[in-house]
DNA sequence: AAACCCTTCACCCGAAAGTATGATTTGCAT
DNA sequence: ATGCAAATCATACTTTCGGGTGAAGGGTTT
């Protein structure tokens, strides 16, 4: 919600006035004219109520948009810039092949068990290329070593 | 977290017709006892209307606030680089701040130890607030829940 | 006042991650 | 063939994470 409070207020006051001046003339005119004193006082009370209530309800909800929740919204994630791996940086860090995938694994959140099941290894192996990524990425944790890499566009 | 709409919504209007009767009472009383006809109608119709768009206004906060009424605003997310945190799915997934924070710097790859030294509280507390943020973004681990809050715009 | 959420902290325990070191095999280049 | 990097695996050890539970204080809502 990016827009100036303060100039919306204003609006809001003059339209606001404007209403009730429109409302207040329009009652008067069909008082005169022709519902006259078949409808009580009650009625217009009722009327007004009803309608500023209304009003009042929308202004609520325009003040506080930005609150309103989306049930059902799964963002169907990257419509982004398309990614394009920096290989250079890659061969520049001395990050192996098998490294790299390790590392991609890594990101997507896959604990080191995980990753040495997708790729038919034993965890141990996989311990050895995350320690080796971690001194190549100057890194000393997963996390740290992925947004490291997202830095030097390694990742996307 | 849903609850009953419809519960509400019968209370909302009992106290409605409530506080109307009661106006009109009023209003009839002071008519015919003090004020009588020195104000005019303008003047008792501005009075309502003031009253009833802050009835309004009070009951678009609530209904907003309460999550009731949904208005899914699907953003096209511009081509541009900047970041947009959406707040809609921080609600909606229950996210405090504290606990956003948290994940903040969880994502740039700090240890739960730097993130309680970096917050002042202690390792106890940033534990507490990742394994809430775990279940709340249904991960496993750390870099799983990093992966999730940014594929759900939680994160750059 | 009661119910509820947020924030804070504690303790325990097990699992996962990370460190250090060494060994074997394979493919590639000198 | 020799040397070397990459990939594989192991053992042992330390640190960090994560789950589960409970609890206290502050704030808000009902």
């Amino acid at each position: 919600m990016q827009f100036s409070i303060l100039a919306n207020v204003k609006r809001i006051i003059i339209w606001y006035g404007l209403a009730l001046a429109i409302l207040v003339f329009l009652l008067k005119f069909l008082e005169y004219r022709y519902i006259v004193r078949d409808l009580s006082l009650e009625f217009y009370l009722g009327v007004i109520a009803v309608l500023f209530t209304t009003v009042g309800i929308w202004l609520g909800l325009k003040l506080t948009r930005k609150k309103v929740i989306t049930i059902s919204a799964p963002q169907p994630s990257p419509p982004d810039t398309i990614f394009q791996l920096d290989e250079q940086i890659l061969q520049q860090k001395g990050i192996s092949k098998r490294e790299y995938k390790v590392l991609e694994l890594m990101a997507k959140g896959h604990s080191n068990q995980e990753i040495a099941d997708k790729l038919f290894v034993s965890l141990n192996t996989i311990k050895t290329h995350t320690s080796n990524l971690f001194i190549k990425l100057e890194a000393k944790r997963r996390t740290q070593a992925i947004e490291r890499a997202k830095q030097l566009r390694l990742l996307p």
